[in-house]
DNA sequence: ACGAATATTAGACCGATCGTCTATAAATGC
DNA sequence: GCATTTATAGACGATCGGTCTAATATTCGT
């Protein structure tokens, strides 16, 4: 989070080489998607995450139009890097469907811990800002968990061809649960500094699924 | 919420009269309540609920250290007013136990439905935000999941009581499960500006314990 | 009854934050 | 080579959040 930032960031155009084209821009959503994922969106100020980037507004402000566009930026980066994630655990052909949603987890437990229970959930933190956020992110939220979903259950489906869910079983539904209920047990993480409330709700859904 | 208010709000010392001493104390934790309510911490200014209860700033100082130490009463504040609705609910002997957790969930969705989808939970709302808040909010954010917990748990063991539920099961930890999950409910509920997903949670969550 | 103590309102004040705007600098391209 | 493009630099103003001092009205002590 506090990188220090060793490229002293020469002025003026830059050559053509494509790599770092959009080097300061990635770094700024990089650190955006952290500070979201932390503190949220009204508790977070642009010349924090300028500081930590070691960047000047005007560059902040070629690269988003406002606050709000810089948010959509990071909420986008998120939802693609948590769909990484989520593939990574919830595909893993090796593994019992079940057990590859146990997987992932203990692997969020891991990260949040790591992280010394400050880092949550972007778009959970965004979720319940809501009130007090641009219209405009209402959608996009919900079209995250949307995305979530779909990758759950298709999960949860695999399991019932396995044999190792009831056939019977709505499996979006129940995939709906397991996001509805999990940013509640990554906020109570969060609160209790403890993963606890992760494997709580977990072993619950298991449970409630298991009938 | 835009109340007018109609005493003009003398300078000086008050009357003597008991009443209405902490009549504007009152009204500022009760402003601050609902805005905590909809807005959470960061995203909410003193000078905003300044406006909405027709106070100048030096009241506010007068009666409140900080704005943290307002936070604190406005937790207070509401942790009782949600400890009294959950008796309400979780103690009325006519109904079977497991039926008043229902009626709690429906008195809920009402509530937050009525309110528009804009208000949410003070203590979710503070806990997910617990990363940029003064670390003197943590233990009394747990403290009062701890006491809607052991409400909850009253209530479970009184369906055992009953025979509605497996006298196995362990009541706390499914009281915690209860809590753990709702918070998460009610985040969404609030993004989708539907009651849906608390349903969601409380069919899963009675799922679970009918095993 | 009068001055000291108390309770409350009033709002000035300072620093932080957001977003804009102009200037500067370095590469590209015709 | 000069205009254009791309990017950094950071001053600036408006606004707002939170603190603090002054002013005002009441009660209390003697």
């Amino acid at each position: 989070m506090t990188e220090i930032h060793t490229e002293p960031r020469r002025r003026g155009r830059p050559p053509k080489r494509q790599a770092d084209a959009f080097d300061t821009r990635d770094a700024l959503v990089r650190c955006g998607m952290a500070t979201l994922t932390e503190k949220g969106f009204s508790a977070t100020g642009i010349d924090e995450v300028l500081k930590k980037v070691g960047v000047p507004k005007g560059s902040f402000y070629h690269y988003f139009e406002s606050k709000e566009a810089f948010g959509h930026a990071a909420i986008a980066a998120y939802a693609a890097y948590f769909a990484r994630k989520l593939d990574r655990w919830l595909l893993a052909a090796d593994r019992p469907a079940l057990l590859r949603i146990a997987d992932f987890v203990d692997d969020a437990a891991a990260g949040i811990a790591r992280h010394d229970f400050r880092r949550g959930c972007l778009i959970g933190n965004l979720g319940q800002e809501m009130s007090a956020l641009p219209e405009s992110y209402r959608d996009r939220l919900e079209a995250v968990f949307a995305d979530w979903q779909a990758r759950l259950a298709r999960c949860l489906r695999a399991a019932q061809a396995e044999g190792a869910l009831a056939p019977e079983i709505d499996c979006e539904h129940w995939a709906a649960f397991f996001w509805v209920g999990w940013e509640g047990a990554v906020l109570r993480a969060r609160l209790k500094r403890s993963v606890e409330p992760l494997h709580c709700f977990a072993d619950g859904f298991f449970t409630a699924l298991g009938r």
